[in-house]
RNA sequence: GGACCAUUAGCUCAGCUGGAUAGAGCGCUGCCCUCCGAAGGCAGAGGCCAGAGGUUCGAAUCCUCUAUGGUCCGCCA
């Protein structure tokens, strides 16, 4: 249950009582009208704005439709005080019996924040869909974290999900592969070999030569690609899944669904998706405008199956064919999200890499012109990561071979901190990840701030169990005290807005707040003895004031676990 | 030449479908442990929200232009 929403409710109830007394003239929009925490904790516990934006449309002055509907509202039973302030605010405080009723249901509903905002409907995440050609790095580890924060989110708040890999195994990529296994399968069999331009190179084949050779043993040599290209690609491919699967494992990662680009080919499907869009006029052989500002070197005019993007908010169309006949990566991505409609979806996320930031208006006005503009799709992009370690950038080349995996990030710090501290920002913005920050402990470390303070409950739960003593209903009585539980109210609001937003990173922002709170909280019992949750030689004191620690205790757990980390009992 | 994203305190960043005196951490200055974990907390200093116009009761937030930085830009995926 969302506070906010529900004193909201109150409003809309009290403006329709001022309509029928004839207060407020009929017909207005109430939609504008909003209940939120005011920036200053000072106005009060939440501040409408219904005076200001009724004024104009009711021909009213806003003080004097504020104080009309302070008057109802100070009718409530759980509403202590309404004040009309600045422009036409109206300040409300909550009697404090709210703020302990916030605790008694957090104790009593673990799932205290869930929304049903979703209502069921059926969401698409695509995340990470890195080519199976190696290992997954640190730019894939921010795509893997921010879709599976997101995915984790939106069934949080009442959709059903499903977490999609899509694989690239249809194009040039996997031939590149295929004969980089190749060279390493030589090299299995004793062979001296050179990694020309444009094969990987990266130790991480070795493995995969050797595996070749102990299945195939010497057919391959000497042989041409007709020969074993074919096979070497599939064989390749699926040992990079594999290994792909096994990186996502380790940070806690699991798919639904793995969606092969190769299966679109040689069934119709792409053709289908076409044909679809050509019904719609949305086909046609042309020519494209050279791009301006700096030609390609190799640039000449070539006329090639184009797809008219521009219909649907693109700024140019887009080829689906190349001169040579064969499809661009375009045309199987058109297929694949034909075939999620398909599936029905009523929404798609794609989460993307920064590099493919291109790549956004092709794939809505595709999605778009698919689904007749039905199915919404929303594209997050995940801006670079830059390691540092010891105040010194870590760079990254995947031609090389020597880049940073998210095994390297993930064994260095742990999935837990990894998640986090990806999480601590939001998708659109670069991150600097510092292993050495990561991993501090201390308030400059978010990770280590919040789990501090769920181990601090926890041990005080241990010592409370200890001497015996049993948690009783919730008994508030200091400022601080209901400090911590007004934040706590705060959460099922915040998961809705994360959720509408797509922004998995407010919810760390959340519990770091929230967690503030209760450190907070818990140094003034250094001061003040009465504020500590233990009361020495004082059972039923202490019983009372066990609850509010539990709460904050179980909405740090939830919300870590939307990001996807553990909740610590201790810090070591 | 174009597209997308960014620009908020000395530094790193939050800021809700537009709300009141713009927040946090670090750093800086001072405080708080015979006390459930001080791995914390409290207070102070520090701002033309890149700039200029516009929209309106009201703009860091929406629109336009400019500047700076990042990502990308036919037959690569």
């Amino acid at each position: 249950m969302n506070l906010f929403a529900h004193m909201r409710g109150d409003v809309l109830a009290a403006l329709d009582g001022l309509v029928a007394d004839g207060d407020l003239p009929a017909g207005l929009d109430f939609g504008n009208v909003t209940v939120e925490p005011p920036r200053d904790p000072g106005h009060g516990d939440m501040a409408t704005n219904a005076a200001m934006v009724l004024a104009k449309p009711a021909g009213l002055k806003p003080r004097d439709i504020a104080t009309a509907l302070a008057a109802r509202l100070q009718g409530l039973d759980h509403v202590a005080a309404a004040e009309v302030a600045g422009p036409g605010f109206l300040n409300l405080r909550l009697a404090d019996g709210v703020w302990t009723d916030t605790v008694t249901r957090i104790l009593d509903d673990e799932d205290y924040g869930r929304s049903a905002m979703g209502q069921g409907a059926r969401v698409n995440v695509e995340y990470v869909s890195a080519n199976p050609t190696g290992p997954l790095h640190v730019g894939h580890t921010r795509g893997a974290v921010f879709g599976d924060a997101l995915a984790n989110l939106l069934d949080y708040t009442g959709w059903a999900v499903t977490r999609e890999y899509y694989i690239n195994d249809g194009g040039a990529q996997v031939d590149v592969l295929a004969r980089s296994v190749y060279l390493r399968y030589l090299e299995a069999h004793g062979q001296e070999v050179a990694f020309a331009d444009g094969t990987y190179p990266g130790d991480y084949l070795k493995a995969v030569g050797e595996t070749l050779k102990d299945k195939v043993g010497d057919a391959y040599l000497g042989a041409g690609e007709d020969v074993w290209l074919a096979d070497v690609r599939d064989f390749a491919t699926a040992a990079m899944m594999e290994l792909i699967r096994e990186d996502l494992a380790a940070l806690g990662v699991r798919m639904d669904n793995f969606y092969s680009e190769k299966s679109l080919y040689g069934t119709g499907r792409i053709e289908a998706a076409l044909a679809l869009l050509d019904g719609k006029g949305l086909i046609y052989r042309g020519t494209l405008e050279p791009p301006k500002g700096k030609l390609p070197d190799d640039w000449e005019a070539r006329e090639q199956t184009l797809f008219k993007s521009t219909a649907h908010g693109d700024d140019v169309d887009r080829p689906v064919r190349k001169s040579d006949g064969s499809w661009t990566y375009f045309a199987p991505d058109i297929a694949y999200h034909y075939d999620k409609i398909d599936r029905g979806f009523d929404a798609l996320i794609d989460v993307f890499g920064a590099d493919h930031g291109g790549y956004v208006k092709r794939m809505k006005a595709a999605v778009s012109a698919l689904s007749d503009a039905r199915v919404p799709l929303d594209v997050k992009l995940c801006q670079l990561v830059k390691l540092w370690k010891n105040g010194e950038p870590f760079t990254m080349s995947k031609r090389a071979g020597n880049f940073v995996t998210l095994r390297d990030v993930v064994d260095e710090v742990g999935p837990d901190v990894t998640r986090f501290t990806m999480l601590t920002r939001k998708n659109d913005a670069p991150l600097d990840f510092d292993f050495a920050r990561a991993v501090e402990q201390s308030k400059d470390n978010p990770v280590f701030y919040v789990q501090y303070a769920h181990a601090r409950i926890r041990s005080v739960e241990r010592k409370a169990e200890a001497q015996g003593i049993v948690m009783s209903a919730p008994v508030l009585s200091d400022p601080a005290e209901f400090d911590v539980a007004r934040k706590l109210a705060e959460w099922p609001r915040l998961v809705e807005i994360a959720a509408r937003n797509h922004e998995p990173h407010r919810v760390a922002f959340y519990l770091y707040d929230l967690s503030s709170s209760f450190h907070s909280l818990w140094n003034k019992g250094n001061d003040d003895p009465s504020l500590r949750f233990i009361q020495e030689g004082d059972a039923d004191a202490s019983a009372g004031k066990l609850a509010l620690p539990r709460a904050v205790a179980s909405v740090i757990a939830s919300g870590l676990g939307i990001l996807g980390v553990t909740p610590l009992e201790e810090m070591r």
